[in-house]
Formats: C-alpha cells, sequence, structure tokens
DNA sequence: AGACTTTTTTCGGGTCTCGAAAAAATACTG
DNA sequence: CAGTATTTTTTCGAGACCCGAAAAAAGTCT
C-alpha cells in the first residue's frame, strides 16, 4: 500500500510542481506558476526563493516576451543551465551514441560513432560504452556541469526497475547489468531504458497537444518496437520494460520470426520480413541479418513503381501491423499513433493495409478517428526522451528535496 | 498536470490511509496502523479520534483477538457498519440482481430476479432497475443506514468517465446514461461499470496473497470479457472501460464472431463459438443466442467421455485463449489469471490447449510461472467487486473529506 | 502489591500553506 | 512631470498539521 504522507513531503512535492511547471512554460512568471499549479501566491513566493537560492531556478530578465502592460512587470523564471547536467546514450544495432545535456535540456557535447554491437564481446561492448562516456565527462567543453543522471536507451528488455538489460536483438549477450556497472564507474545514478518508450517520452514533449495522455510510438526498422502512454504515463509491463507489440501472434504458427517462434507481428513487417517476403523467400526461412537502410530504400522503390512481389509484401506488413493494432486498440481502445524509423520512409506503402486490417477489427470501430504520424529519424527522437526522464528525475529526486534536507541527510549518513 | 497540494489534502489522505488500513487488515489496533501507513503514533491517534466521533470508525471492545501479552492491551478499531451504506446492482443477461451493503461491507439486503433483456424495451429495462433499488432502499430491514454510492455492473462497454453504458451483448439499446437516471432518481452519485473489472476487483479482496498487483480475470461465458489489474490499479482504457481480451484478433478473416467482425477470440472460445463448432456448422455460421448453462454442461460432459467434435471444440477453444493470452503477456507481461464463470467449469478440457499455444509465444517465456485457477460463479463475485468499489470512493471521497470541511463546503454553497 | 511492558494520549515545537496587506514596479493621465 | 491606477511580488500573522518525547493508561508477571 502506498506510504501515509509526512509534512515534508508536502513542501517536497509543492517543489516539485513548481520545477516542473517551469520546465514545461520555459520562462513562467510566478503568477502563471500560481495558477498552474493551483497554489497560492506566498507559496510559490517563497518556494521559488528558496530554488533560485539554490541556484536550480534563475530570474531572466530583460526578456520582456509580453507586451509592455499595465501594472509592474512579470519576472520570467527559468531553469538554470547550470545547476546540472544529465548523461544520455543510446546503444543501437551498429551505433552507439552519448551525450551531456545541461539542465535546461539543452546538449552541451554529442559523440557517435559506428560499432558492430552483433559481433564484440560483452566485456568490450561495455568498455566502449564507458570510453565514450568518460570522453565526453572529461572534455574541457562540459565545464563545471556536474553530471546527476545517466540514462541509458537500448533496443530490447530491460527489468522493470530499469537496472539490467534483459535480452537485446543488437547483440547475442543477455543479462547485462549496465546501470550497476556504470554507476560504479562514474558514481553517478542510471537507469537502462527501452528505446521505443524514449521515443515515446520524446513525442510527449515535442507536440503536447497531439501526444498527450495516450498515444503510441511505433519503430519500424529491422525489429519492430513500440513505446506506450497511456493515461499520461509510460506504459511498462509487470516485469520488464515494456511492450513488445512486435511479438503480438498475428497468424498462429505463420512466419518465423527473429525471436525463434512463428507468427509474430515481426516476423511479417520487420525489416527481414518485408525483405524475406519480396524476394519470394520462404516465411520459414531464417531471417537475414545484414539488410542495410539502402536495401530498404531500394525495395520501398520498386514496390513503388507498380505490382509484384514487393508491393505485395509491403501489403503484408500492413496488414500485419494492422490487425496488431487492432487488437491492442481492442484493450486500450484507439489512440494516435506515431511511426518511427527507417519504416516510416516507407509509410506510404503500409498505409491503406493497415487502414484496411484495424476497420476488420474491433478496436477499428472509429477508424477514421485514428491518426498516423511519421518521424523518419528515430536517433534524436531516442537522446531528448532520455534527456527528458533523466532530467525528469533530477528535477523530482533530487532537486525537489532540497538542500537542507540534503545536508540533513549527510550529517546522518 | 497534476495540481499542488493544499495543507488540506494532507490530513484528507491521511485520514483516507486510516480508513483504508482499517478496511484491510479487519480490526487492527492504533500501533498497527501507525505501522502500516508509516505515519506516527501521534497522528493516529489524533485521526482515529476524529473519525470515531464522526462515527465512521469504532472501537471493538472484547475481542480480544490476540493472546494476552504483557503491557497495555491494544484496542482493535473496526469501520462502524452503520455509518453509511452502499447500493450494487449487477444487470447480466437475463438476470438483475442488487443489494445494499453496510459501511462495514456486509450485505444487508439482496434481491434478485429473471429479466430477460434481450427482448424488453429500453424504458422497460431502466424501469425494472429502479424499480428494484427502490424496493431495496424502502424496505425495512435498510433501517437508518444512508445509502452513499450506487454501482452497477453490466456486461459490455462504458464510457471512461463510468456514467454511460455504451453498448452490451445483453440488449440491443445502447448509449443508455444509467448514472445520470439514477442520480435524479434517487440522488446518489451513481457509476456504472464493466462485469469483469468488478470480478477483477472482488478477486483483491478474496485472495490478495495471489492477487495483488498483477493479474488477469477472464470470463468465460457466452462471451469472453476480461478484468485486467495493472500495479494494483485496475485497469481502463482510454476512452472506455476496460480491455475487450475477446475481440484480440485470434485469425484474421477467421470465424464469424458475434460484433460481427472475423477472427475474435470469442468467436472460437466463447460459448456459442464452442456449441458451434461442436455441432460441426460454419464457423461462418451465425451465432446462436440461447444457448443455456445445461447445453454446456452437457457438452463438455461429451466431450470429455471420448474425442470427437466436441473434444476438438474445446481444442479450438483454448488455442484461441492462449494465443490471445501470448499476445496480451507479450504487451504486459505473464500475470496469474482466473477464469470465470460457466466456462470455467470446463476448465480441464481447455487448460492443456490454452498452455500449449501460449508456449508458441513470447509472452509464454517463463510458460510454468503462469498460475491458473478458476471460479465457477460469477455473479457473487461481482456483486463483491461492485460493493468494494463502492466503498473504496465513501471511504476516499466522503469520510476522508471530514465532516469540517463538509460543514465548510455546505455553508459556502 | 509493586515492577515491568506495551499501547495510547498529551504537549510543545517546528514547518508549511494561506489570506490579507504592504511594497514594488510600471503605465496612464491631465 | 507628478500623481493615480494597476499588476506583480513579498511580507506578516494565523491556523493547521505532523512529529518526537514524555506522560498516562492498562494490563501481566513475580
Amino acid at each position: 500500500m502506498s506510504a501515509g504522507m509526512r509534512h515534508d513531503d508536502l513542501r517536497r512535492r509543492n517543489r516539485a510542481m513548481v520545477i516542473a511547471a517551469v520546465r514545461r512554460a520555459g520562462q513562467p512568471s510566478r503568477t502563471e506558476i500560481a495558477s498552474a499549479t493551483g497554489l497560492s501566491h506566498s507559496t510559490i513566493s517563497a518556494i521559488s526563493a528558496d530554488l533560485i537560492s539554490e541556484g536550480i531556478l534563475a530570474e531572466t530578465k530583460g526578456s520582456e516576451h509580453a507586451t509592455a502592460r499595465r501594472g509592474r512587470p512579470q519576472v520570467a523564471l527559468s531553469l538554470n543551465p547550470k545547476a546540472g547536467a544529465v548523461i544520455v546514450a543510446v546503444l543501437s544495432l551498429s551505433d552507439l551514441s552519448a551525450a551531456i545535456v545541461d539542465y535546461s535540456g539543452v546538449p552541451v557535447v554529442e559523440e557517435n560513432r559506428r560499432l558492430s554491437t552483433a559481433t564484440i564481446s560483452r566485456d568490450e561492448l561495455v568498455a566502449e560504452l564507458v570510453a565514450m562516456l568518460r570522453r565526453l565527462t572529461t572534455g574541457r567543453s562540459t565545464g563545471p556541469l556536474k553530471p546527476l543522471r545517466i540514462v541509458l536507451a537500448i533496443q530490447g528488455i530491460s527489468d522493470a526497475a530499469a537496472r539490467v538489460m534483459l535480452w537485446s536483438p543488437i547483440t547475442p549477450h543477455r543479462d547485462i547489468p549496465f546501470a550497476d556497472m556504470l554507476e560504479r564507474e562514474f558514481a553517478i545514478p542510471t537507469t537502462v531504458e527501452n528505446d521505443c518508450n524514449m521515443m515515446a517520452v520524446a513525442l510527449r514533449w515535442r507536440d503536447p497537444a497531439r501526444y498527450r495522455d495516450n498515444f503510441i510510438a511505433i519503430l519500424l526498422s529491422h525489429g519492430i518496437g513500440m513505446g506506450l502512454v497511456l493515461k499520461g504515463e509510460l506504459f511498462t509491463g509487470t516485469r520488464s520494460s515494456g511492450g513488445e507489440f512486435g511479438h503480438m501472434i498475428h497468424q498462429p504458427s505463420g512466419a518465423l520470426c527473429r525471436c525463434g517462434r512463428r507468427g509474430c507481428v515481426e516476423a511479417y513487417a520487420g525489416d527481414y520480413a518485408i525483405w524475406r517476403n519480396a524476394h519470394r523467400k520462404s516465411e520459414y526461412s531464417t531471417p537475414e541479418d545484414g539488410i542495410g537502410n539502402a536495401d530498404m530504400v531500394a525495395l520501398a522503390a520498386r514496390a513503388r513503381s507498380g505490382e509484384g512481389a514487393e508491393r505485395e509484401a509491403y501489403r503484408t506488413a500492413g496488414t500485419a501491423i494492422g490487425y496488431g493494432l487492432g487488437s491492442l486498440f481492442a484493450l486500450i481502445d484507439p489512440a494516435p499513433v506515431a511511426f518511427v524509423g527507417g519504416g516510416a520512409a516507407a509509410f506510404d506503402l503500409l498505409e491503406p493495409y493497415i487502414r484496411t486490417a484495424i476497420a476488420q477489427t474491433a478496436g477499428g470501430q472509429h477508424s477514421d478517428a485514428i491518426s498516423f504520424d511519421t518521424v523518419a529519424d528515430e536517433l534524436p527522437l531516442i537522446l531528448q526522451g532520455c534527456a527528458m526522464r533523466a532530467l525528469a528525475f533530477v528535477d523530482q529526486e533530487i532537486f525537489a528535496v532540497g538542500l537542507e534536507a540534503l545536508d540533513a541527510g549527510k550529517e546522518v549518513a
């Protein structure tokens, strides 16, 4: 059961509310914060004075964003970029990216390099990651920024506590406790998140009007991934990190999936599945590994040029996605969907079949109300999602607590 | 965004915590409540004194449940049954049941009658319901109990606000605003809930050890329904009341479902589907309506007696349920499942096929960890779930607020 | 009967939020 | 250009709440 509330929890919550209001609104005045949070002006005044003296917020002078009105002008508050920083990293098939982002959400340093994750050893994989983060943190451009949180996004499944990568398609190695490893190396609290979940987080920040309380982000690439936000919160499974949309069953005993089972949605709609069907290979043939983005672009072009096996392969893929979404919508009701990644570039080929399939399902009742959107490039989205997630942790778990409480904690410890 | 916390919100939350602790534990002492909630003894003392003086809690003397230990004996607190009451009603195919339950959760009056919901008019349906509740509330046995909440459970879909029955298999009529109707009639706040959701709520109370944070209740009867609890909370869709497990797609373009679409799980595992297959009718033939429980019992007996179309029908049903669960588990990870209703009586026929199918799916990775359980009789479960849901509302929204706050509210109004 | 143990209440202190009033900062007005 | 109006922000006193320590209560044990 949830715990009772102490008196200091109240202050912590309200500090978190104020910080969150500033992060969302950008440069709100105290009055705007008061009306956004429902707290009184005096409380906002007291809390923001604390936060400013602790260097978390800052008064932004001379911004004059509003037209000069009668009365005392509002003083805009903003996040102090130098209050801290977060480290984000994304490990995907054959690519490693990382960045340091300041407290206001602006990237300070970034690095990106190719890495054949599928073939290197477990130790090398970890060593490469640690080395890149080490380079970033020791670079002079970081300046006096203190990293307060690391978020690592990986294709695949992590445990519910977001500490261990349980399984990933990008490497044969399993159960790598990245969070423990990085915490030991850098002494910074760390979580390991699913890449598609981070995409969903980023979409929420990029377009809050469209992606507010309920929506779905689907990654179409070699495999199929999903990030799901329900009632404003990231949906995670009971044991692991996220919903494996790609491994819902489309056809019992159907096509061979990369996961070794049969009939998964991915076995029809993953890049390898489309490629396999377009080349008239058996549905039961072993999934190919080295299909590049260029191959898929060429394949899509051939499909657009006219009927044939290629077109048919996209039809099969769209149908599988559509029925999968139909089953998902039966469970959660329809919601806006964003298709992200290489496959989104061929969305024109998929969409009609997706819509036709959804219309055959219970979830398709309000079929026309279902809005689709595409985002071609997934990496920036994932990085941004990691940053927002890491910053949310800093906001709520570190800065909302307050310096006095921290000092008191130190004395006790 | 969630609102900031006022000072009195704190007290309200902590009052709710205390009430919840008593409801869960039955007869806890103040000390037990303190350790359960994490609040200090002085706070518990103050809050429970308030609650007792308001007639919500009572000291239970002479219970002596614990063996006489050294020291001052604990004073057991309990819910005062006369603090209030709730009204619950269940409308299912050809049956209407209702009850008044006192504040401690004990039914005071119950009534049950057959009603051919499928054929009567919309007005008659509402009139029958109102009449039954009217009889219950005016009966002398109710005594001075004041009903504070009505919860109505119906097979089918209600809106997210739980006020309107959008669609139900038990009646051709749609969009019946039961909550508004009953509130106008009785002036008691009302919600309309999905029957399977209420089953899940009840299971949580009946066996908290097994059904704690994550579990699934599946109703096997004419149709297939589901109630889902995730992270300790009832899962509801974004627009409607619950997950329609029965209308996930098992076979694209497959057997004809009662909902008019093809290939739903229900079209293979609902009573009508099993009956249809057992009688070697076409999968595309119109679902029969009047299949009684006796028919299904007889059918199950024939299936047990040896191979044949009946056995095969259960195999098909079990396979559909298994693949459906596999897809569901892919999304939410495996969780304990309770099968409820008439179909649960034939669970021995279904289980091997369910397990075989699940093992073919990604969700079946930990197939042996998935525990199944059966509850034959759904009606008592649904009634109990309604009662607990209604009482939870009274606890949190009425009694946790406190009399002073209520009085103040009245003055303002 | 007195010592001991455990539960519950009481009391004083500290912290938090709120409303009202004051102070601050600027635009408008004649 | 000085005074007034307006809006934002801060200050101040009051009230509510929770906590820890101490006291009171209500038994058992010796």
